[in-house]
DNA sequence: TCGATTTATGTAATCGATTACATCTTGTGT
DNA sequence: ACACAAGATGTAATCGATTACATAAATCGA
């Protein structure tokens, strides 16, 4: 049988290439990595015994020698979110000019899946871990940390000696949402949140809870409603919105994507945005910009999230700081645009009935 | 100076476990891939030295000695496109299934970036490939496949020895289309098609050419607008739509987001989709499914897609197959929904002056 | 030109697993 | 209880590079 005619390839190693020079493999390999050290007519001919070969180092070999694996684990919640696709981006901007390729562990909003990933930055196939998501379960985390990986940690704040948080200020926008939507007159709010078992959570829904204190309201003016960052956690949060006879109509949403399938569902209802209810998202995602109308959106600055995140991994790598000194927190920006604006007292009914 | 002070880790070996065990490296390794052919006895004790150090395999030596490094690198045009990102999806649930591992080659658009991955092929980092892109250059991608790397192309058909492509029908989509809007009363139509480089796009061109000559149209009765495939060039094109004349009422367009910024940036002229013009779609994307109006697009099963090129790269690179065997060509389906609409004269001037 | 010093190259150990082969145990049938 | 087969375990080679150390060659000063 013929089965592996098509893949008959034969490997060059380093010795073929060094005995084709007639020098040792000690030299190529010197060749290949510190020309400085060998005479320039000793490089030239190996240069030409590689070329004529078409020798490439066995990269898995370099791996194992030098113990270093140039490959970077970044473990995201959910690829078709834009949000991590951006950071991603950022990340691999910094990482592949360093030479550093990614491995991708993709959770796909099941947490069940880090398992995986914990045991392939434990079986040392990669040389640091950025943690794009907020779920990582605290034992996976240590024990990676614990086995000297370098880990940073983006997109949520873990609290855990040994790991950089490089994130951005959810709480102190989340806040100033609130305060925004108050300034707008708006009395009654809703607030579109993640799920409960990602840390992200934890910060935004506190920096909510913060604004709706400093704007002078309590528990009774809110409704919340929970689901992972998705397009139908909007549309199932609008269909709990319309059964609510005093409708809030400040919302808050803490991905763009579900903000986004929230003003579908009600605008089928005819509800006006922002004239009968405003909303305003949470990270500026491209396509916030192309709905109808445009949505009022904090933005992150997701690219240089990745790259900022990936460089301070790079930095862990190579021994060049301390973990501690390393958490930072990049601002967002507040978008306004046409998803928001003042309350329209005699447009919305519900409104004439509320007592604050 | 205490720099490696926070990296203090002890690596376990095989032998350390063998030593704690009493055994030899062979057994263990053994006990940890094979257990059968060992005694229950020896198996015990052995696991329990596992577990009492906390041994994990070194990956890398495992790569080097078996010669299978259990990663696949898929090469994508650019992560932000939802429709990669979904792709990506298939392919991921399909390889982590067979404990393989995915690394991410981000073009960004940019096709000076294949090098750098092309290298990481060929110094074998990966045990095959997936193109997820058309305009790999053919020594690229040719050089990958003589070195006897499994290769399969997605998203564009290359026609090369060795290679085997999982496509979707692009070209009988695409003349479907404008067979679609034909029906529809159209008489005049536009093309937002790809960049000329990508593969993908001279297959969708040829089937949109053969819809217009199967209408009982000619070069005569279409224009055409050329970008990336992303937001922008949608919006460029309407810019251009926006100048003509005798404007055309039916618009195809390469991609759901090209589309997408079409419709926004027409509709912020007061042009009506689709009364005024008819637009369609390609790809499927969720986003797709949230503007308003929805819009009418061929979806791609892009999950499937990515799960059965996943596949046939796995029986590829188990040499279970030659590659000739194994193009495949997904169907896609038409979503007939609101941005699609029978040409209404009375409404559109410039009908009134168009003569055919 | 000669010895001392610097520079270039070669030899062989090493990274940490797997596995062919050799050797030692155990079990079976008589 | 013995011979022999089958099964379990150990020994050492191997994967393909890098690099410490040893040695050879080139350079320099007098």
């Amino acid at each position: 049988m013929s089965r592996k005619r098509w893949r008959a390839v034969k490997e060059i190693r380093i010795a073929d290439v060094a005995r084709l020079a007639g020098v040792s493999t000690a030299t190529v390999s010197r060749v290949l990595s510190d020309p400085d050290k060998v005479r320039q007519k000793t490089h030239d001919l190996v240069m030409e015994a590689v070329r004529r070969s078409g020798y490439i180092p066995n990269s898995t070999a370099q791996k194992l020698r030098t113990r270093r694996t140039m490959n970077v684990l970044v473990i995201a919640p959910r690829l078709t979110n834009p949000v991590f696709a951006e950071i991603l981006r950022g990340v691999d901007d910094e990482l592949t000019q360093s030479g550093y390729g990614i491995i991708i562990g993709n959770l796909d909003n099941r947490r069940e899946r880090e398992a995986r990933y914990v045991d392939l930055a434990l079986s040392r196939q990669v040389d640091g871990v950025l943690l794009l998501t907020g779920y990582i379960p605290e034992n996976g985390t240590r024990s990676m940390r614990d086995s000297g990986l370098p880990i940073v940690a983006m997109c949520a704040a873990i609290h855990e000696d040994g790991i950089p948080n490089v994130v951005v200020q959810d709480r102190e926008a989340t806040r100033q949402a609130v305060e925004y939507l108050a300034r707008l007159g708006h009395r009654r709010f809703g607030y579109i949140s993640g799920t409960l078992s990602s840390i992200i959570e934890v910060e935004r829904f506190a920096g909510f809870q913060e604004g709706i204190a400093a704007a002078g309201f309590g528990q009774g003016n809110f409704v919340r409603w929970e689901g992972p960052f998705v397009f139908s956690t909007g549309v199932v949060a609008a269909e709990a919105f319309l059964q609510i006879k005093d409708r809030p109509t400040g919302i808050f949403a803490a991905c763009d994507e579900s903000a986004i399938g929230f003003i579908k569902r009600v605008r089928a209802e005819r509800i006006r945005v922002p004239q009968d209810v405003s909303v305003i998202g949470f990270d500026g995602i491209e396509y916030a910009d192309y709905t109808e109308p445009t949505l009022t959106t904090f933005r992150q600055p997701l690219h240089e999230l990745g790259c900022v995140g990936a460089d301070v991994l790079l930095k862990l790598i190579h021994n060049q700081m301390k973990p501690e000194d390393w958490s930072i927190r990049l601002p967002v920006t507040l978008l306004e645009r046409e998803t928001t604006g003042p309350v329209l007292h005699k447009d919305y009914k519900s409104l004439r009935r509320s007592k604050v």
